[in-house]
RNA sequence: GCCCCUUUAGCUCAUUGGUAGAGCGCUCCCUUGGUAAGGGCGAGGUACCGGGUCCGAUUCCCGGAAGGGGCUCCA
């Protein structure tokens, strides 16, 4: 045998001996797919049947890091999956570019936010395909593109149309430190979701959506989601539009003509109601107070409150506060005199700013009473009194002191109210929402213009659509810094038009939209983001949507996905989208953290995606992603193990080199035991996937790779045709993770490329059964004995074999039976007497 | 304070009203011509605690503990 045959040291990669080299193979698949892209979607004569996966765009501020890794590993995992059982998939990728990230670091660099943020997309879209995600690339779209953010002026216009978009003077969240209204999505804990600075509170004229007009649509359709989203989003969705149901009812106030009306959940206890409370910083209020002995004592008031950010208006353990207006509001059902005070525990903008303070009953009346010694008034029957205790009573229960609802219950004594209050004029059925409607201006450069112009004799204008878009003007010669008013201002040039309406000089609105309203919509743009007639095409919208399966960070659970559903709605309503709910089937991935914390830089503990991929190449990080465990858990990259994923995965590929039956051969000759591992690994897979359980899949994967080393090593032999079996299996499975390894095994198993279309093999269900299945037999419920029976097996004939199996005999001791329960063909119990 | 989720091997997690499993890790053995590796054997669990239902509970119900998450003056 010439030398050259078994050499020592050799570099052929057909020797079936050369070390697993994951950057060679990397190399080598790359451009192959480039070349194929496989996962090219909108091809017209495509007869697969569609399916639409997404995955959360990203912000461009930076590199890929390692969440990015994590959440595009499993959004694959899903796509390539689907993939390989035959469907075309539509798994589309662009940036969500504009906004305060990429705005702040261009500040900071002194960099045009243009160069800026198309730079780092471009570095973000090789480091993706080097991550071999199987996006469609011809589908790419950028947010901060004019062609795209056009179609945000285009649907702002078709809002402002219906109404739905409108300016408002109101007390808004304020960010001190971005210089920026924020929504209150966008304010977590009081602080700016952004830079955690204190919010405070702004009043400015203000460009809304009217979310709240949907606020019951927002809630009802989301039985539409129940099981398919996490339980937890749909709660948050829930809490926050919190909608209550109550009454409204009127209270003359002396010395005013017009009544003023409260909402509460419980009018049923109006006759507790020993004062009344309106919001300090209302228009209400300070009427109220004007002329009165209180008015200075009340304006010092107001301005204490103005002051208090929402981190300090929030501490629960704040006391009450407040001022008595020296004014007096009638009850409507006994015509009791009761004070009015202001303070800030009422909120301004919830319900009508005024309330009737019932302190028994509830709490922060209770506590505003006795701060102030008010009287407090049982109405409703319990054993302890509130005034004693300081606990308010929330129960049911008769009611009492009460007039006419005297020994009512809570439902009773609602229903009854009501229809006095309704007989009498004076009160009506009511439903609130804390819900809010969008803020969606902002005072940042990096945004889309808002496409209204102010003309000082026609007012309010709309850009007309074919002058659209308005582009953003050129960033030299602005101040991008945040100076309270938005930096557009500074681009007279720009700023000075001519009125669409009467052709005289106008002014054009210098905000720029909230980026969420890009969100709102992006993902009916990927059916075709070169469409520039339209923000996107129905028929083929109809084609593809709803979304099919969305993939991304909790972090969204209210604000984007929120306003997607709100979208959805008005294009439902528009007759564009005959949908309701965009995104059928959600999945919230966990974070990657680092020793139990957020990784991050102060911290010290920042691991770098392109290191890791370094040292353990894109697969082995890819599989230690998805293997980590439930994919919404969050992945501590200290706990988990790259290296092993590699080690992993250097043995499966080492099968690959192994396999010594020519491709085709038919595997029914095959080890039937292989067989049955292949088979049970294909099926276990296939549904661990299908319900998120990767890790799972990998295990079945772990599983299979074993069991196929063994065949090799200690079984029938390399060349048994179900070794080939299993190898290729492995590989299929292994492409929905690892695309590379399960390549390049594809191609050492003699298969053209690529893998990622081989299909996914049918599970033949005859290797599923077994033969045998072992029955356990058990006395009083403990396990005496087993033995192996066939699956079909009739309960008569278990129970002869089992009663006459020696473990029960022994174990009966001869004592009498009194019940044998059999459940063929697993178990048999018998119970002594 | 209110609400939700979780608790199974050292770790990460499966599973099931009826024999508690996997992967990783670990021990030991083999290989030293797959070697900055490969193969094999094995150990390891009172299924958080306490009650209840049941022939039988890790699984279902109730209570408690621990951990995690959400909401938090929304009348």
């Amino acid at each position: 045998m010439p030398a050259e045959e078994a050499p020592l040291m050799s570099e052929s990669p057909d020797d079936g001996r050369e070390a697993y080299d994951f950057a060679s193979i990397q190399d080598r698949w790359l451009p192959v797919w480039d070349e194929m892209a496989p996962f090219r979607s909108g091809r017209p004569d495509d007869e697969r049947p569609r399916k639409y996966v997404l995955d959360m765009f990203p912000y461009p501020s930076g590199d890929l890091h390692m969440g990015h890794a994590e959440a595009y590993a499993l959004g694959d995992v899903i796509a390539r999956y689907w993939v390989q059982r035959g469907f075309n998939v539509m798994h589309p990728i662009g940036w969500d570019a504009f906004g305060l990230p990429a705005e702040n670091a261009a500040i900071k660099n002194g960099e045009d936010p243009v160069r800026w943020t198309y730079e780092n997309i471009e570095q973000q879209k090789s480091s993706m395909r080097r991550y071999a995600c199987s996006f469609d690339w011809d589908r790419l779209l950028n947010t901060c593109d004019p062609e795209f953010y056009r179609w945000n002026q285009w649907l702002f216009l078709q809002m402002y149309e219906r109404g739905l978009a409108y300016r408002k003077d109101s007390a808004v969240n304020w960010c001190p430190k971005d210089q920026t209204v924020l929504a209150n999505e966008q304010v977590v804990a009081g602080l700016c979701e952004r830079c955690d600075t204190p919010v405070t509170k702004k009043k400015l004229n203000q460009w809304y959506f009217r979310i709240t007009d949907y606020a019951d649509r927002l809630l009802e359709d989301m039985q539409q989601l129940e099981g398919a989203w996490p339980e937890k989003v749909l709660l948050m969705q829930r809490n926050w539009i919190g909608r209550s149901t109550g009454a409204e009812v009127q209270f003359a106030v002396e010395g005013r003509d017009e009544p003023v009306t409260v909402y509460t959940t419980r009018p049923d206890t109006l006759y507790g109601a020993t004062f009344f409370v309106v919001a300090a910083d209302s228009d209400l209020a300070a009427e109220l107070a004007t002329g009165t002995e209180a008015e200075s004592e009340f304006a010092a008031y107001l301005e204490r409150v103005k002051r208090l950010s929402d981190v300090d208006r929030m501490d629960s353990a704040r006391a009450k506060s407040g001022v008595f207006l020296h004014r007096y509001a009638v009850n409507p059902v006994n015509g009791e005199r009761i004070p009015i005070w202001a303070s800030d525990y009422v909120l301004s903008d919830y319900g009508t700013g005024a309330i009737m303070a019932v302190p028994a009953h509830d709490q922060r009346d209770l506590d505003f009473a006795r701060a102030f010694g008010l009287p407090v008034r049982v109405v409703v029957a319990s054993e302890a009194d509130p005034a004693v205790t300081g606990e308010a009573t929330a129960d049911d229960g008769p009611h009492v002191n009460s007039g006419p609802l005297d020994g009512l219950c809570k439902a009773e004594a609602i229903a009854a109210i009501i229809e006095v209050l309704e007989e009498r004029g004076t009160g009506r059925p009511a439903v609130n929402y804390r819900l809010r409607d969008w803020l969606i201006s902002r005072q940042r450069y990096w945004g889309t213009p808002i496409p209204i112009v102010h003309c000082a004799s026609c007012g309010e204008v709309p850009v007309p659509l074919d002058q659209l878009p308005v582009t953003l003007p050129p960033v030299e010669g602005l101040d991008p810094k945040p100076q309270g008013t938005s930096p557009l201002g500074g681009a007279t040039d720009w700023v000075a038009t001519a009125c669409p309406r009467c052709g005289g000089p106008a002014l054009r609105d210098t905000d720029t939209m909230d980026t969420f309203v890009d969100s709102s919509w992006y993902y009916l743009r990927y059916t075709n983001p070169q469409d520039d007639t339209a923000p996107f095409d129905p028929d083929l919208v109809r084609e593809w949507l709803p979304v099919d399966q969305y993939v991304g960070g909790v972090t969204h659970a209210i604000l984007h996905l929120l306003y997607s559903r709100f979208f959805t709605k008005v294009l439902f309503d528009m007759g564009l989208v005959d949908f309701t709910e965009p995104f059928t089937r959600l999945l919230n991935q966990g974070m990657v953290v680092m020793d139990g914390s957020a990784m991050s830089k102060s911290r010290g503990n920042l691991v770098r995606l392109s290191d890791e991929l370094a040292v353990h190449g894109v697969d082995a990080v890819r599989l230690t992603m998805v293997f980590a465990g439930p994919p919404e858990d969050d992945v501590d990259w200290a706990e988990v193990s790259p290296s092993g994923s590699k080690r992993f995965l250097a043995r499966a590929w080492r099968l690959s080199g192994d396999v010594a039956s020519e491709p085709g051969v038919d595997p029914a000759a095959g080890d039937l035991g292989l067989r049955k591992a292949t088979h049970h690994a294909l099926h276990d897979a296939a549904t661990a996937v299908e319900s998120f359980r990767f890790n799972v899949a990998v295990a079945r994967a772990m599983e299979l790779v074993n069991a196929t080393r063994k065949a090799i090593d200690s079984g029938p032999g390399a060349a048994d045709p179900a070794v080939r079996e299993a190898a290729e299996a492995v590989a299929i499975m292994l492409s929905l993770v690892a695309p590379y390894t399960a390549e390049d095994m594809w191609s050492r198993l003699g298969h053209e490329p690529t893998v990622a279309l081989a299909g996914w093999p049918a599970v033949d269900p005859a290797l599923l059964v077994e033969e045998t299945v072992t029955c356990v037999i058990q006395v009083a419920g403990k396990v005496r004995d087993r033995i192996d029976v066939p699956p079909g097996i009739g309960e008569e004939d278990l129970r002869a074999l089992a009663m006459a199996s020696p473990g029960l005999v022994k174990a009966l001791e001869g004592r009498a039976v009194r019940t044998v329960i059999v459940r063929a063909p697993k178990l048999v119990n018998v119970v002594p007497a």
